[in-house]
DNA sequence: CAGTAGCATAATATCGAAATTTCTGATCCG
DNA sequence: CGGATCAGAAATTTCGATATTATGCTACTG
């Protein structure tokens, strides 16, 4: 990376996204700790939490700072309902419009995903898979010949990056068959099938929150995270580029406060 | 507004945006000359940059500053038909979603809008007209209670706007009835139809950038700009959050070189 | 004892300058 | 005459420090 922003940007990125990650949703993000751990300046990662908050990863609350991005069912619920429409879309369009070199980089990115292991050899999670699963996804839509539309697509998914880490973690899908589903997906951009390309898409989309809903409302863990209530604060300047919303109850951490949830899906 | 930087990205934002703007796309944005324009210090128009960059209204190299995004024939191609494709899905979500307060307040923006004159008495364009506008459209799809799909809205539609001041200028486009096309949008809301809505929204995005690329064309400015062609750049920093896309050509100022240009819609 | 004003501490927002990189233009060599 | 080289200038990036604002604790008052 060039620039010392560009790195502390992508360091940061990574973590906020990692499963195994450290930052809890909420977690104020302290500008000088940040500093001494990258051994960086405060402008930098002020420069780079700046544009993590423009993609709605972290909240910026003007004279406050920087806090990691709450998460909630109802977000969750929203988000799931958005990403189906706007990967449907991106589907349809890629099918239609794509061509034989198209075809051929999804059967050789679905290759390269089939034969990365979910899990490395000593048990813990492959961060390999994560990005061949990435790749797979973002060839199988590349296909649109939209590049707005796979910026969109790109920053939704990122989005839920932040919820599959409770995913992964509480609802244990054992039953699921993911390897399957992106066969599935493979096979029908090869016989340029729209149809029952989208309707597997829309379950793989929907399969993960929807166990996490489900353990989270069986577990009652749909209340309030266990922090102060938000004080009279100034209102959290709106990313305007990508992502409304207000998600305020949290999804873990039961507390005692019993926050209003919208229903799932 | 709060902090400073929160002024100086506003105003920034709103002189991208406006018709009678001075910025030119491509035009690079030098931070020393805007620091003494607003009267901050380098970082708040830093970081006011930063995140205008984050929302694709401007691009960030990496050790070359800013610049005002470039504009293409192609890109208006892409964003039109995106921007029908996630504004028709928002509208149907509304009309499925919406309540009788949802309604209510379409017509009272509707009517808003109606009373408000497109031009001054003195001639010149009314800004008021176009805050009007976005209320109307904003409130139209507000109904469909998806924060994520309301801000990709109005991010695409933030986007589009760096189009219409060549519309207004070179495309004069008098046969429109641009108050009969929302009365008909208020009406299928109230009477909750939603095919002839998605219609007449579809014309209602399509138009300006249909009449901009047949006089583009006709004219035959789309070629590139008469600036040098970039030599060696590093990469552009992506805009990850929510636009990608890299228009090299631009549609005005007729230049000498024959770039490329992808088909309209 | 509850509630509030005031003070000390901590964190953010802003600034101005130093350090680094790129651009410009003139000079020099083949 | 064309192309490479190399200072000087200009712009960006990064830094450290200062100013401003929020936070938490203590002491005080009703």
């Amino acid at each position: 990376m060039s620039t010392r922003t560009e790195a502390v940007y992508g360091e940061l990125r990574r973590e906020l996204l990692d499963l195994s990650g450290q930052f809890e949703p909420g977690q104020r993000l302290k500008l000088l700790p940040l500093a001494e751990r990258f051994d960086a300046s405060l402008s930098v990662v002020r420069e780079a939490l700046t544009r993590l908050a423009e993609q709605g990863l972290v909240v910026a609350t003007p004279q406050h700072g920087f806090s990691v991005r709450e998460v909630s069912v109802s977000d969750l619920a929203d988000l799931t309902r958005v990403r189906v429409q706007v990967e449907s879309l991106a589907l349809r369009q890629a099918i239609q419009n794509g061509d034989v070199a198209w075809e051929a980089a999804v059967v050789a990115a679905h290759h390269t995903l089939d034969r990365t292991p979910v899990e490395h050899a000593t048990g813990g999670f492959n961060e390999g898979w994560a990005e061949a699963h990435r790749a797979f996804h973002q060839t199988l839509l590349a296909g649109c010949d939209s590049p707005r539309l796979e910026g969109m697509v790109t920053s939704l998914r990122d989005s839920a990056e932040l919820y599959r880490r409770w995913y992964w973690a509480l609802a244990d899908d054992h039953a699921r068959d993911i390897a399957g589903e992106h066969r599935r997906l493979r096979d029908c951009a090869v016989t340029r099938d729209p149809e029952p390309a989208v309707a597997v898409l829309t379950e793989h989309i929907e399969r993960a929150p929807r166990e996490l809903i489900a353990y989270a409302q069986h577990h009652g863990l749909d209340a309030a995270p266990p922090r102060k209530p938000a004080t009279s604060l100034p209102p959290a300047r709106s990313a305007a580029a990508s992502i409304g919303g207000s998600p305020v109850s949290g999804l873990i951490d039961g507390g005692d406060e019993h926050g209003q949830v919208h229903p799932p899906l």
